[in-house]
DNA sequence: TCTGGCTATGTTCGATTGAATATAACGACT
DNA sequence: AGTCGTTATATTCAATCGAACATAGCCAGA
């Protein structure tokens, strides 16, 4: 099985992504890594962006799902609250029972694809 | 209930987005209308954009989902396919059978949210 | 034949987005 | 005390995206 199709899921609270594929991906490497800014460099992206990402999460849920302290070398960090393995964990979820639950409509899709995929992402 | 949370799919093929909420929407709208242009001032967005739209659509998939024929005033126009038929209906299935598969997810995710979303839409 | 409205495509411009850079404050460790 | 690496934020710049505008070709009906 080649994986031609991808399903991607937003979840979305008023105009605000709340939680999706790239906030999961860094939400999990903070946890793994202790840092804002390690997560950024092993996802190549730039520190701002990761930190408004992780803002916008915050501010999305009652509790923060990430917190942070300065201080380098040892000092400060970042880690995840428990609210936050538990959204992580829910969204987990969401895309697997997802996957789970269109596998067949997405088998349907594959069939009809062309041969390849255009170049523009529109 | 308010519907706060808002669970979106997209579809990628490739780079591309083979099918999401939007193209879905301009599918069903050519579908009723006839016509791209129609479909376009329908949905407020310029003719251009839905074209292309519809152009990679068009482009994911071996048949085109939509076919338009030049001409203005009953001459030209646009119809969606039969396999544009089938596209249109399986992703309705994917949001429908995905919206259900987490809904208990979704309704823990709708616990732990805050008064009010970010302005922002990172 | 002329007109209206549609497809198809190019171009230009403004807004939005993200990267890069620059600071400042901070805390632990040497 | 000084250094290092981090958080937190502002600013500048490049790229991307979408809207607006322009143009050409086409077809049906008046």
């Amino acid at each position: 099985m080649t994986q031609i199709l991808r399903l991607r899921q937003r979840i979305l609270f008023g105009k605000a992504i709340a939680i999706g594929p790239g906030k999961a991906e860094l939400l999990q490497h903070i946890a793994e890594l202790g840092s804002i800014s390690a997560a950024a460099r092993q996802m190549g992206m730039s520190y701002r962006r990761a930190w408004l990402l992780v803002d916008t999460m915050n501010q999305c849920f009652a509790a923060p799902l990430v917190e942070a302290a300065p201080g380098g070398s040892g000092g400060g960090g970042a880690r995840i609250t428990a609210e936050g393995e538990k959204v992580l964990a829910l969204y987990r979820r969401i895309e697997e029972q997802s996957r789970a639950a269109v596998h067949q409509e997405m088998a349907e899709l594959e069939g009809m694809l062309a041969e390849t995929p255009p170049a523009n992402p529109h």
